[in-house]
DNA sequence: CTAGTTGCAAAGAGTTTGCATGGCG
DNA sequence: CGCCATGCAAACTCTTTGCAACTAG
């Protein structure tokens, strides 16, 4: 895991905590940082790092073929939902609470342990809704 | 669309309706097919071409980077919703009812629309719990 | 016939890695 | 200081595409 606080690792940290909860691809955040003198590879290796201590996942967005990494470490990620909007890209949470509600809806129906950190839902957001 | 049924699209569809339900990536499409004569492009363009018929879906493994192919054009899939298990790799369905239901408790308290076509839960199946 | 489809090989996009240098603690 | 991290460029993997040959209808 991370052993020194870099300047190139800072400053991913803070783009990111900056950007909760937007679905970035690496290559958006590279280009972002690269103006701060943080190399493509940095980007990757950092990246590839957080995500190993669960601090980030990578999810991809709907059906496309890009891969993107969102920041998961924030308190209001704890134990909560996601739903993803897939017009605006934002990320919006469920609470624990419901969450836990509807989990136990399907393991009760299907027999099925939904795991949680990996679940994202697609649809459109409030918002959105024109 | 398609409009000729060549041998290698029968051969891609014979083989996504033997394993439906599984994801299988276009490597793994691409290997099993490449014996009986069809090439990696063909693979690709009449893969391509299903998804843009919606009978395929381009998902994710969890949080894997590799990207994978699912035949949904079975008639189990019609509206019910995919649970995935992260161990065996199988897809489950969840009834209708049980997926309206569920989608319409997110609706309702979070006033998002959930798209069930995009929609996977990722977890442990029965089967494969300890 | 004739337009859609294929195969091949080359081009692209995104990500990873080796190695020398640099910088955190 | 020592070791981890960085930068650069080369290597890789997966996917897409151009073009001539082929074939389903």
């Amino acid at each position: 895991m991370s052993k020194y606080m870099t300047r190139q690792r800072k400053a991913l940290l803070d783009y990111l905590s900056a950007h909760a909860d937007e679905a970035l691809s690496a290559q958006e955040i590279a280009a972002a940082l690269e103006r701060e003198g943080v190399s493509l590879s940095a980007v990757y290796r950092n990246l590839g790092g957080l995500e190993a201590e669960g601090k980030l996942r990578r999810a991809s967005k709907g059906s496309a073929r890009e891969v993107y990494y969102q920041y998961t470490d924030a308190d209001a990620c704890k134990g909560s939902l996601h739903l993803q909007c897939k017009k605006c890209g934002r990320t919006f949470h469920m609470d624990s609470s419901g969450a836990e509600q509807l989990l136990g809806v399907v393991e009760k129906a299907e027999g099925f342990a939904v795991d949680k950190a990996d679940m994202v839902l697609y649809g459109v957001c409030e918002i959105c809704q024109d």
